[in-house]
DNA sequence: TTTAATGCAAAAGATTTGCAACATG
DNA sequence: CATGTTGCAAATCTTTTGCATTAAA
């Protein structure tokens, strides 16, 4: 656990809120599973979260995981880490660039700035390991997806 | 095709001088693989891939795809959007942040810069959708993977 | 001719779905 | 009590692997 007892409090109290707000049942599992993302910074998958989870709910089931994780990101409270459902892309442009991607299709086209090419990390970064690119990556929704009802 | 036909010869060129020079088979395959990646810039996956390439090579089998790009990788011909061989990670923390990933190993840490979080991106992203937010992602070998030798 | 690469079919890994039993509001 | 949620098992989808055949060098 490396979030503070308070804040993860404070998620779950938020998590309560959104859910009688909506009409969502409070399960013991859903709790279970949302304390566990939100007690982390090391952005696990679901079978770690499924682990996890396990401990205190044994009989809990990797799909109820699954099921939980996506309901939270559709209340917007959690997120995921690149496109979810979306298949190994290949890039053959080797040229330094920065993405476009639309978080809704995947959509993804290259950009160019030559004030991006040269941005200040804070030092900070310098203890997870060693930098080889910076690469921005802009989020947000196509052209074509704009056009269309949302269906998630 | 949206790239020079010159661009794309010579990318063909290239490929073509580094496998001679690692002792690597110039198949038909192989060529045509690298020919439809080479000609795009909308990034598509294996299956994409593979439909196109069947145009021209109408016996070749989406594994070998799979193993032409996986080669093309490791000579650094063309690269992946995102971790390749990741699963889905999940992320709790709602506030404005970077991440610093591990090319190697999947390992994602957030970190801050009061900086990064006002770019101004070029008014060329704007032809592509509506921004909704904008992140820095920084590409590197993490502490733990430095101290290990390259598997593949 | 030697060795690596291909295509096929089957396997493996991640995620989703149908459905009967169960728990929440 | 009504309805939404769970756990299970089976299904689906993407990607990988073993192996006999084929093609490069």
């Amino acid at each position: 656990m490396d979030i503070l007892k308070q804040d993860v409090e404070d998620r779950l109290d938020h998590f309560t809120n959104v859910c009688k707000a909506k009409g969502i049942k409070l399960t013991h599992q859903r709790l279970e599973i949302f304390r566990k993302v939100a007690e982390t910074t090391d952005h696990p998958d679901a079978e770690q979260i499924f682990q996890r989870v396990r401990k205190s709910v044994p009989t809990v089931s990797l799909d109820t995981v699954y099921r939980t994780l996506w309901l939270l990101r559709d209340l917007g409270l959690v997120a995921t880490l690149g496109v979810p459902h979306e298949r190994t892309r290949f890039d053959a442009n080797l040229t330094k660039h920065h993405h476009f991607v639309c978080t809704r299709c995947g959509f993804t086209r290259d950009f160019y700035s030559d004030d991006l090419n040269k941005l200040n990390l804070p030092e900070s970064v310098d203890q997870f390991g060693i930098v080889t690119t910076t690469q921005v990556e802009v989020r947000g929704i196509c052209r074509e997806c704009s056009g269309k009802a949302y269906t998630s």
